[in-house]
DNA sequence: CGCGGAGTTGAACGCATTCAAGTCTTGTGG
DNA sequence: CCACAAGACTTGAATGCGTTCAACTCCGCG
């Protein structure tokens, strides 16, 4: 994943480019594996180019609550970069491939060439509108509802990056780890998943969900995705595939 | 509450007065009012200078999810300065004095004068380590646990900026608004805090805590202030607080 | 072959919600 | 000045969603 195709409407080609040049090599890590540690002090950030990554925070039992997911293309690990270091976790959740750039670097181009802190800043933006969705997620909605309202942000977010279609999309969690997201039991997860699937809503097997009815999958999860500030083209795309396949269901719905 | 004061560590004298000197008039809202509305172009940022703002959404049925909670002092609506609105509602909670700093007057302070570009990304991603801090409560703690932690964050965010003392803050919420914060319904709220009351932790009452345990508080919370990236003075005045409390409390305990 | 992790399912329990009634305070209008 | 309405707080009782405990299957891997 390139840093462009990422954020289209934040790096232009050009700058996408410079900050490539200043990549170190790319790593792999298997999953579970450390990706940054709470309170130490680092000196890159971390483009994650393929592959998934939790936050996480645990609690006094040792069980882990994701703060937030990061989907492949995603530039992490940005906090460290001003505040020096972070107050938590942040673990691969299957295999992934890092890039690091080194703060040093960072802020020798961010000198030359301001706009860039500003676009830097606009991701750190964009990531707390979805860490306070995250708390509108976890604080208001049923099991269930949020279960379906999560796989609507992790397909809308990949979608946005042409990573996949509005029918499937890669989710290589295990069902602890989805509970861990949505703050429920491994148990109840499995449950509100065999719901979902039973009503031809969704299906999760092998680190991938198949949206069989995206609409429904929507409401189920009370969902609305205006906190991902989508570049409008994305936006306008999702919009008119959502009122097509309504507009398909309602013919289907008059035979 | 002045700029300095309120961010000892970001804003130096000079710093604060400048931005201070583009700041609009003293601006006073009554409880419960609007300060800033979702998808709505803001053209200034404002600053908190007394009295507390909540961000929140609706759910389908109408309730309330408080995403955060500003305190004296906070530079709220940042967002809006790069990302042009915000997603969500801001209301006062109790009364409140505002004072608006236009995104243009920013925009040519943080073009002459670079760091201050840094200084402000830095507030907002020390308020993105708060909603984290968020989704971990809410997503892991039990209710009676939940609220406890939500004190101890308002107290020693408070206490940072010199508001108040270990023993007392101010907190103008309705039993109903600490639900909406902690994710609990109003009738929880008031049993967790008969609970907390009952075994002389803290008292709720007339929009202000009283804190009778504050290493008991701290417990029953689960809470840790790594979070909140305080200027290391404070958290050196706090842990000495916290070990002479111990102390104090051993000693009595030995009588 | 046996181990361990992931997924599945049943049953009992319990925390939190919901519904409801009643107190107290505050502010407003008769 | 009092009556009354509205909102905040409190408490009880019933319900139910989600957790916990437990057993069992399936699959990949040593």
């Amino acid at each position: 994943m390139d840093l462009h195709l990422a954020y289209p409407d934040i790096f232009s080609r050009a700058d996408a480019a410079t900050l490539t040049m200043l990549m170190g090599p790319r790593q792999e890590l298997r999953p579970r594996q450390r990706i940054a540690r709470a309170n130490v002090p680092m000196c890159q950030s971390i483009y994650l180019e393929q592959g998934f990554a939790a936050r996480y925070r645990l609690d006094r039992t040792g069980r882990r609550q994701f703060l937030s997911l990061h989907v492949p293309g995603d530039f992490i690990d940005l906090p460290s970069l001003v505040l020096g270091s972070i107050d938590h976790d942040i673990d691969s959740v299957g295999t992934v491939v890092l890039r690091g750039i080194a703060h040093g670097d960072l802020g020798r181009l961010m000198a030359e060439h301001p706009p860039l802190m500003r676009n830097l800043w606009r991701i750190s933006l964009m990531d707390a509108a979805v860490h306070r969705y995250w708390i509108f997620r976890i604080g208001r909605l049923p099991g269930r509802a949020r279960v379906a309202n999560f796989f609507c942000e992790m397909l809308i977010r990949q979608y946005a990056r042409g990573l996949c279609s509005t029918q499937r999309f890669e989710l290589p969690l295990t069902q602890t780890d989805l509970g861990e997201a949505c703050g429920i039991t491994p148990v109840h997860a499995n449950r509100m998943l065999g719901e979902l699937r039973a009503d031809g809503i969704c299906d999760f097997a092998d680190g991938e969900v198949e949206v069989h009815d995206l609409p429904a999958l929507i409401r189920t999860g009370h969902f609305s995705w205006d906190y991902l500030y989508l570049p409008s083209e994305i936006d306008g795309a999702l919009r008119q595939q959502l009122s097509a396949g309504a507009l398909r269901a309602a013919a289907q719905g008059m035979r």
